[in-house]
DNA sequence: AACGCGCCCTGTCCGC
DNA sequence: TGCGGACAGGGCGCGT
């Protein structure tokens, strides 16, 4: 569910509220999001101070002081929620973890679907996991050269390229379709049949569609809240995800909904080549 | 090696 | 009103 600009809202929601927080205790309420026994998660989290909250594509990492990593990957419908203040906790609908926290607060991790997984990693276990992942779209190294060149080399009709976090990190479908809806490019086109003056305009519209999408603090269809449980402001602002049937807002024409790869697809035939 | 598919799980919505 | 099927923002493991 939540792509990066979702993650990226959580991110910056706790930074402030968690840094020097520390972990007193532990309930695991669904083990099956876990890759560890709940005892040895439960230890690994004792104690422990977060020295810094942040983001790797779509996992949040919470920081600790003793070099390792609580690694958050919400899936389709995880969510990390916050008490507003201490000894009220938040309100959840299907906690799988819940943190209680030294100062009386209390974080929960609710997941109706658990698809989440939650890790804690050493720094060896987290550096192999980061290079495992493509470049951050926002960041300086992540250009139009490197898009292109990266795109040369895949046979995939570019939406699979693109939700493919070992090529960009962080993009899932919602924000695939709508960057591609704007750069006027089939979702089934090959990624390698994508000239340097498309990989250009993809290049630009991902980053626009990212940053906006954060600036309206995401995508709210149905699961994903902030960590104060607040639906995000970007949904009506989609011009092609969800619109099938609907009127392009370039051409007038219809927008049709294709499935491959097992997930839907959105575009204008029309507007995009 | 790269790629596509099925599956993990629960809830919601739509048509009959 | 009830029921079956399709579908949902992700990611892994498998077979080809």
């Amino acid at each position: 569910m939540p792509e990066l600009p979702e993650v990226e809202t959580i991110v910056r929601g706790l930074k402030k509220p968690l840094a020097g927080a520390s972990f007193a205790r532990t309930r695991v309420l669904k083990p099956d999001v876990l890759r560890v026994s709940p005892r040895r998660f439960r230890e690994a989290l004792k104690g422990r101070r977060v020295h810094r909250v942040s983001r790797r594509a779509k996992n949040i990492l919470l920081e600790l002081d003793d070099e390792r990593r609580l690694v958050v990957n919400l899936g389709m419908t995880g969510r990390l929620l916050l008490s507003p203040d201490p000894g009220t906790p938040p309100h959840t609908t299907h906690p799988a973890v819940s943190f209680d926290l030294a100062d009386g607060r209390t974080l929960v991790y609710d997941d109706v679907r658990r698809f989440g997984v939650l890790e804690v990693l050493d720094p060896g276990s987290w550096a192999a996991r980061d290079r495992r992942l493509g470049p951050e779209p926002l960041l300086e190294d992540f250009t139009t050269q490197r898009l292109w060149k990266d795109l040369r080399r895949s046979r995939s009709p570019v939406r699979s390229w693109l939700l493919d976090q070992r090529r960009i990190a962080g993009v899932g479908n919602i924000y695939a379709i709508e960057a591609l809806y704007r750069a006027g490019i089939r979702p089934s086109r090959r990624a390698r049949s994508i000239s340097k003056k498309e990989a250009d305009r993809l290049h630009r519209e991902i980053r626009t569609v990212l940053r906006e999408a954060i600036e309206h603090r995401g995508t709210t269809l149905r699961n994903y809240r902030d960590v104060d449980g607040a639906p995000g402001g970007n949904a009506p602002r989609l011009l092609a995800y969800g619109r099938e049937g609907e009127p392009c807002s370039r051409c007038g024409e219809v927008i049709k909904r294709v499935v491959f790869a097992n997930r839907s697809a959105f575009y204008c035939r029309r507007c995009q080549s």
